[in-house]
RNA sequence: GCCGGAGUGGCGGAACUGGGAGACGCAGUGGACUCAAAAUCCACCGGGGCCUCGGCUCUGUGCCGGUUCAAUUCCGGCCUCCGGCACCA
């Protein structure tokens, strides 16, 4: 045995056992109503470049749950496809002047790639890309059918607006009130655009949140607030010298009478109406006029309330005062009725709006004890005073007593307002699923006709930077009306990405599906999606959408079940450190590396950890990583550094570490493989320290099994495979032991194969196995050997360990207060005190308390 | 401002139900092997004090207090950091 290995072959065993599972089709499924069913699902990348490890991470943690799974006899579904329609491919199209589908599917490629280069065991029969027309076709289906049923609208709405783009952006593209392409402050707009009628739902979206028993706390909490239910009171007042009345909506009833003016947004139908030949007319339009040219972000950061008054006045029917009417734009229009009351006194932005103004303010709940302050609102519970009949009411009690009077006075009524808009879908870009659509003069809006899906984006579209591409494509917009035969436009919007991700997972079942967007029957077997696994910044948009999509497909008797996801994994994110070099401030490790401090040896602050991102340039390149290491070292590190749903700090030699782990565990296996092949496996364990050997086995069987079921502690998993390592090289092996080595290497291989698979592919050929370790069964382990022959007893004196002593594992508890009281150390150490009482935990310890 | 989550050695993290704080890994220290180094293997590794070198002892899980025989874990009050929402009436 002269010869020495530096470090294990891994290039060549992975790419290897790679090209083995493709060729052997060992990850395609099949539903097979014999085994219990199980759907792992990962939030499918979008293909803007390489693979990050953000994406790495979700899909190692899948990975290993899958292979765990399967090994345990369940049928998992694991799909893998690319959310390939959106900004970033147009994007390229106009800088590079690339086709965005060619860009798209050479970057689908790269990613793919990747992906097979960690040995993901991904089902690829079933990949589904989101811009091949074969999919888009159906995300206009199924518009149609929410057209036909009324979940899907045209209407008018303010949207982001780029001047210098010449189009409308989508939220998450005028972050921070500007352009992510130009820079230029974005504008509302009001403009006609598409619509799904997600707040149809939005009561079932709130009310089954309390059935998402699988989901973490924060995420249920995220989307409880973004609905954003509050219950209050809808009131009416009348304008004077006017017929008509305005309708506001509050929380707070029991302030009625503090209302000392009324506000109504400058988007509010009545207010152009109610100035209208009038002396304040002037002001009000120049007014409207500016807010329109605010941003929202300018409209509310700035700390003044501005707004101006219309001339009007309405009665306070409460207590009969005259007061007036202003319009501000601290009044939102989406929010309520448009128009709310003004309390300054029990409202902080009212207080304010008071004071710039000069209004009055009137105080009708004072505390219990102690004065209101005289510098804000009073916005806490209190007494109620100069309410009329309610004065000296507790405020809360008074709320309902109001609301009562209220209803009985017919001035209004109990309602419930939602935070939650519609959806808004419509996007002016090329790039994404074009709104099955025309436009008549004679017939109106007219929906495609199914058999005429998919409508395909056409080629030849012109990437100018400068508005819809769609809109340069005359052959495209130029149609003709199916219902009268003239003349029609065709709809140049394209619908939101997230269109695309709200059904895919359904897809996936059924990916050649012909005549539906999917099959009702197989989608039945396998969803709800039994592990779903993804980043928390999908808390709400992704997973809002997908909940609500479920609950139309159900509504139209495509599926029998309302929520799609039942358990889900937010996995934390992938940070850098950062260290403090004195010369140069906090910097990432690479820049430490040619830093004089690290050679002196002179230890380097850390700073804070910084996420990873490409902006920051301090991104790891999981290509790199397995160039070096390998797949299966990135795999380890990823789900060995800290839990799932943890941020995951990087570091190089934690990395290191983990190769080193696979080389002791290669190096041992390969010591002895001609020992091993040349014997008959043995369960039972010859010598003495075979038989600690076999123990400690079954404990990590059952350590590594229980950590993976439910709680996806991979990573302590993993600490008790290396134990179990260290083990064996403490094991002085004998020739007696080498059919027990066998066994115990098998199992070990079994063990390992879900975490790093393809060296445990690798090392089960080496010891004469003959199948996929992956498809195996998972090593069960036995309570009996697992269990150690003797305990420790700890001894506790007032609380505080004093003493251990070992004992059998049966002991009763009068027997362990013996052998604990006959101890000679304990016997000094509680001489001449008087003892309080003993506390025995079974099999644990002994607390002994003095007097 | 409101709603979540987290604070444990030099570092990442363990401790599952109130019962031994610091598993496992990294970094570090010492030893074996080597002409030497790397790699590998073995041992040590929170801080202070005592010491006959076997141990003994005090202290320690963000801070202050409480419950308990016993608290990283439960309760009350703070501090700090991270994340989300934010003129929502």
């Amino acid at each position: 045995m002269a010869f020495v290995i530096e470090t294990y072959p891994f290039a060549e065993i992975e790419t290897k056992w790679q090209k083995l599972w493709e060729k052997e089709k060992i990850f395609e499924t099949i539903e097979n109503p014999a085994k219990p069913k199980f759907y792992v699902l990962e939030m499918f990348p979008y293909p803007s470049g390489k693979l990050h490890m953000g994406h790495v991470r979700n899909y190692t943690i899948g990975d290993c749950l899958t292979r765990f799974l399967r090994m345990n006899g369940y049928n998992v579904l694991y799909p893998m496809g690319y959310d390939s329609l959106g900004l970033p491919a147009e994007n390229a199209a106009i800088e590079k002047g690339v086709n965005p589908k060619d860009w798209t599917l050479a970057r689908i490629n790269e990613m793919r790639e990747q992906q097979k280069r960690m040995g993901f065991s991904y089902d690829w029969e079933r990949e589904i890309i989101t811009c091949d027309p074969e999919y888009y076709r159906w995300n206009q289906w199924l518009f149609l059918k929410m057209f036909e049923s009324g979940l899907a609208y045209k209407k008018e709405a303010p949207v982001n607006w780029c001047d210098s783009c010449g189009t409308v952006l989508a939220n998450e593209q005028a972050e921070g009130g500007v352009c992510w392409r130009c820079n230029t402050i974005v504008k509302t707009k009001k403009l006609s655009q598409w619509f799904f009628k997600i707040t149809h739902y939005v009561e079932e979206l709130l009310s089954r949140l309390d059935e998402l028993k699988g989901w973490p706390e924060n995420v249920i909490t995220m989307q409880r607030n973004w609905i954003g239910k509050s219950y209050g009171t809808e009131i009416e007042f009348q304008i004077i010298d006017d017929t008509r009345k305005i309708r506001v909506f509050t929380t707070r009833p029991d302030t009625v009478y503090g209302i000392t003016y009324l506000v109504i947004a400058p988007e509010h139908p009545m207010a152009l109406d109610l100035v209208k030949n009038a002396k304040y007319e002037e002001q009000v339009i120049d007014y409207i006029a500016l807010t329109g040219r605010k941003t929202e972000q300018e409209r509310s950061s700035t700390k003044e309330k501005s707004g101006v008054f219309t001339g009007r006045y309405f009665i306070n029917q409460f207590t009969g005062d005259k007061c007036p009417i202003y319009v501000a734009d601290y009044v939102l229009m989406g929010y309520g009725t448009g128009a709310v009351m003004a309390v300054p006194a029990h409202d902080q932005r009212d207080y304010e709006f008071a004071k710039e103004h000069q209004l009055p303010i009137k105080t009708v709940i004072v505390p219990w004890v102690g004065e209101p302050p005289d510098d804000r609102a009073y916005e806490e519970p209190g007494k109620m005073i100069e309410s009329a009949q309610f004065t000296n009411m507790d405020s809360e009690t008074a709320k309902n007593a109001i609301t009562d009077y209220i209803e009985n006075q017919k001035w209004g009524k109990r309602t419930v307002q939602y935070r939650l808009r519609d959806w808004l879908i419509s996007r002016q870009r090329y790039w994404g699923t074009p709104i099955p659509v025309i436009y008549c003069d004679k017939c109106g809006i007219v929906p495609v006709k199914v058999e005429d899906l998919p409508v395909i984006l056409p080629e030849g579209a012109k990437f100018t930077g400068k508005g819809n591409p769609l809109e340069t494509v005359k052959e495209f917009i130029e149609t003709e009306c199916h219902k009268c035969g003239n003349k029609a436009r065709r709809e140049t919007d394209t619908m939101d990405t997230f269109v695309d991700s709200s059904w895919y997972f359904l897809r996936y079942i059924s990916p050649d599906s012909k005549d539906k967007p999917f099959e009702s029957r197989r989608v039945n077997y396998w969803m709800p999606v039994d592990q779903y696994i993804g980043g928390v910044e999908h808390a709400v948009l992704h997973l809002l959408y997908s909940r609500f999509f479920t609950y139309v497909l159900r509504d139209l008797g495509l599926i029998n079940f309302s929520e799609p996801f039942t358990n889900l994994l937010t996995q934390g994110m992938v940070c850098m450190p950062t260290f403090y070099v004195p010369s140069l401030g906090y910097v990432l490790p690479e820049e430490v590396e040619n830093n004089i401090h690290k050679p002196t040896g002179r230890p380097v602050e850390i700073g804070p950890s910084e996420k990873m991102s490409k902006s920051k340039k301090n991104t790891v390149d999981p290509g790199r990583i397995i160039e070096k290491y390998g797949a299966d070292t990135s795999r380890l590190f990823i789900l060995f550094a800290s839990p799932p749903t943890k941020e995951l700090e990087w570091s190089d030699q934690s990395v290191e570490g983990c190769f080193r782990f696979l080389n002791r565990v290669y190096r041992f296996v390969y010591k002895f493989k001609d020992k091993i092949n040349a014997h008959e496996r043995n369960l039972i364990p010859e010598t003495l320290h075979a038989r600690t050997i076999n123990r400690k086995l079954h404990q990590t069987i059952k350590k590594v099994s229980l950590d993976i079921k439910g709680r996806f502690h991979f990573n302590t998993a993993i600490a008790a495979i290396m134990e179990f390592v260290n083990e064996l090289y403490k094991w002085e092996i004998t020739e007696k032991d080498f059919p027990f080595l066998k066994e115990v290497i098998e199992k070990l291989v079994l063990l390992l194969s879900p975490f790093a698979p393809h060296i445990a592919e690798e090392l089960n050929l080496m010891i004469g196995g003959k199948s996929f370790v992956c498809l195996k069964e998972w090593p069960q382990y036995n309570t009996l050997i697992a269990k150690e022959e003797t305990i420790t007893i700890v001894i506790q004196i007032n609380g505080k360990v004093r003493h251990k002593l070992e004992a059998p594992c049966d002991i009763t508890e009068n027997e362990a207060k013996d052998i604990v009281m006959q101890d000679e150390i304990v016997k000094t150490k509680i001489q001449g005190k008087e003892i309080r009482k003993i506390i025995y935990v079974p099999g644990k310890l002994v607390n002994i308390v003095l007097g």
